[in-house]
RNA sequence: GCUGUUGUAGCUCAGGGGUAGAGCACUUCCUUGGUAAGGAAGAGGUCGAGAGUUCAAUUCUCUUCAACAGCUCCA
């Protein structure tokens, strides 16, 4: 009989029988890894633990602490959920259902019937009694023929579609129990591993991701090899609820929305306020710093502006409605862009090739027409005030420009504690050209400037296509949410378009007219979205510097209020926020009251104090930090309350 | 925009065909206190909005608005 080499993870190398399956591997490894074994990777590719290994072959068996044992596994969870929703609702038809990052989803068509919670309930019940069956997955090749002629008896358009789309000799089915799958795999050896069941929640989605679609339900679940995880993950999305700014900003009165102010439109409350001011003062003076020339310009815009950018075309249709005077009937839109403004800035004088680059910042508030549906706390809002500004550079620039900016970029994340942001090139979709404005030639200088400026910086990127700006490229800086959605923060745009449609020039050294390369650049992005991260990276206890409330003092009794009131003023004369919470609560309800608020120092006087003329002082979370002068406190602690350098 | 779920006091939520309830917050009084909720009393709601069914609707039906989850979109 012969024989196949296999090389192990460790590098040894064994030889096996042809034919060889990955659980016979893991057999021989060890009992507990045979036991533990969800799949194998062959070569590279991820395989079933019972697909015969015909060749010399390097191998790594899977379990569920690797990425591909969850896979396998969630892949099988959601041949489950097929096998469970087709034996209670006989004749659905099924779209995809792979496993995802946190569990897996089905597409499915259950035609008119409702399904909610309750549904969702017994098709769980129906997937553990499954589950228990302990029913092998087993694969098989088909034809494509055969493959066609089991759908079509089965009357699955949509699995007949996708049928439609492979290729004859790579189709293989899976089958579990009475359900049977067109599926890649790999799976899981049988149901029985799949212990802990939850189906999470249904949603639309529309069929192959095309509004102009059918829209299927989309069942989220998530499924685990023991109860326990099942806990530990929902009690993690529940940890996870308690951080959202949606939640945080009502209790720590930051900002709200009215219905009759209009969706999307967020008030900012006196606290929330202060926030936001502080983000803006240390972006000023970062970009002062970085010789940033601040600009200011209307909220509203001729239409013509946004007709001669292009964003008019591209998004008028759809956006806020303009505005028409009443004698004339001349046309304004509500400033959704501050790019246009800052290009008739430019314009406002002849610029030279010694002037450049030139660096428009303004804190810009613009208007957009978003989606109702994509509305989302301040993540996502109609009226939002942008860090923008744009760089007007020679093409020579453009590098060292956009390395600057990345620059500015990383010291937003780097003061805030922000680590785990991905940094993504943003290219054209190279299926849909039409999208864009502008040549081949442009867009590929663009995509390769940006793509050096951060290799230069060392930033690991990932590129993705179809995520470009109409006008340009762009490298988008993706933070995730409390509840693992991820938004884009800053974001830096090479432009070489709009430069040409307002017609912008200097001369250059051989007293041409040339025309500028523009770089748009928000570090923040969004002074919202920015905030709503924020909020829920730090779970509402902001970095002192950006605390609304930075201090309460907290008088033992009414009879220190006087005292209280003079530290107040002290405090307030080094330009540091705070109260005095001078009700007639005991102490220990004050402390309470403001540890719930977050506020970061509490400082306490009673008797003691008064007499030594002192603060005790509580750092938020309850340690003790002891007696001091306000002088004292001052000198060791008074940095912290300044915008970090 | 699409599919689904939800909408009751400032907040968190219970209830349910016969014109509403809790805790916290709020107001007043008592209490003058030492590191995460002192006590008592009081006030507060067109049950998201509109229409229909009914003797009677906050409850049932329809429409609409908004929020939430996801899809699509995102200058």
């Amino acid at each position: 009989m012969s024989v196949v080499k296999i090389s192990l993870p460790d590098g040894s190398v064994r030889e096996f029988p042809q034919g060889v399956k990955g659980s016979e591997i893991a057999q021989s490894i060890s009992e507990g890894l045979a036991r533990m074994a969800l799949s194998i990777e062959v070569n590279g590719e991820i395989w079933d633990l019972s697909r015969p290994i015909t060749t010399d072959a390097s191998i790594k068996i899977f379990t569920w602490n690797d990425k591909g044992g969850k896979y396998a596994f969630w892949h099988s969870s959601a041949h489950l959920f097929a096998e469970a929703l087709e034996a209670l609702y006989p004749g659905v038809k099924f779209g995809i259902g792979p496993p995802i990052e946190n569990g897996f989803y089905y597409d499915v068509d259950l035609g008119d019937q409702p399904f909610g919670d309750d549904e969702l309930l017994a098709v769980e019940k129906k997937m553990i009694e499954l589950a228990k069956a302990n029913n092998p997955f087993v694969r098989s090749d088909v034809s494509k023929k055969e493959a066609l002629e089991y759908f079509r008896a089965k009357g699955d358009e949509y699995k007949l579609e996708l049928i439609e789309g492979l290729q004859d000799g790579s189709i293989t089915f899976y089958k579990q129990g009475n359900f049977t799958d067109l599926c890649r795999g790999p799976h899981v050896p049988a149901t029985g591993v799949i212990k802990a069941i939850k189906l999470l929640s249904v949603a639309g989605a529309y069929w192959r991701g095309n509004e102009k679609n059918k829209m299927l339900k989309r069942i989220y679940g998530i499924t685990f090899p023991k109860a326990k995880e099942l806990e530990e993950y929902l009690h993690v999305l529940e940890e996870a609820k308690k951080r959202d700014h949606r939640k945080l900003g009502k209790e720590l009165e930051l900002f709200a929305f009215s219905e009759k102010v209009g969706m999307g439109l967020p008030l900012w409350l006196p606290k929330g306020t202060i926030l936001r001011e502080r983000l803006e003062q240390f972006m000023r003076r970062a970009q002062i710093r970085s010789g940033y020339d601040p600009v200011v310009t209307p909220h509203i815009g001729s239409k013509q502006l946004y007709v001669t950018s292009g964003h008019y075309e591209k998004y008028g249709k759809d956006s806020f409605q303009p505005i028409t005077t009443p004698d004339v009937g001349e046309e304004f839109l509500l400033k959704p862009m501050n790019c246009p403004h800052h290009c008739e800035i430019y314009k406002t004088k002849p610029r030279s090739y010694k002037d450049l680059p030139i660096r428009l910042a303004e804190f810009g508030t613009v208007y957009r027409y978003e989606q109702s549906g994509e509305l989302h706390g301040l993540t996502r809002v109609r009226g939002f005030t942008q860090d923008d500004a744009h760089i007007f550079c020679r093409p020579d620039q453009v590098k060292e420009e956009f390395i600057k900016v990345i620059d500015l970029v990383l010291l937003v994340f780097k003061s805030l504690g922000f680590d785990n942001y991905t940094a993504q090139v943003s290219l054209r979709d190279p299926e849909n050209k039409q999208k864009y404005i502008g040549e081949d030639a442009q867009w590929d200088k663009a995509e390769r400037e940006i793509q050096e400026a951060a290799d230069e910086r060392g930033l690991k990127t990932v590129a993705v296509q179809g995520e470009a700006a109409f006008y340009g490229p762009k490298l988008d800086f993706m933070v995730r949410d409390a509840l693992n959605r991820s938004w884009q923060l800053g974001t830096i745009q090479v432009d070489y378009q709009l430069p040409q449609r307002f017609e912008l020039e200097y001369v250059g050294s051989d007293n041409q007219k040339h025309t500028p390369v523009m770089i748009h650049r928000a570090p923040f992005g969004s002074l919202e979205r920015f905030v709503a991260v924020l909020i829920e990276h730090c779970a509402g206890n902001f970095p002192l510097w950006l605390a609304p409330e930075q201090f309460a003092i907290l008088p033992i009794s009414e009879k220190f209020n006087e005292y209280g009131k003079r530290i107040l003023n002290a405090l307030r004369d080094k330009d540091i926020r705070g109260l005095l919470d001078d009700r007639d609560e005991k102490i220990g309800r004050k402390i309470r009251d403001s540890e719930v608020k977050k506020v970061p120092y509490m400082f306490i006087i009673g008797e003691k104090e008064v007499a030594e003329n002192k603060i005790t002082v509580r750092k938020h979370g309850g340690s003790d930090l002891g007696a001091f002068t306000l002088d004292e406190f001052m000198s060791q602690f008074g940095s912290d309350f300044a915008l970090p350098s």
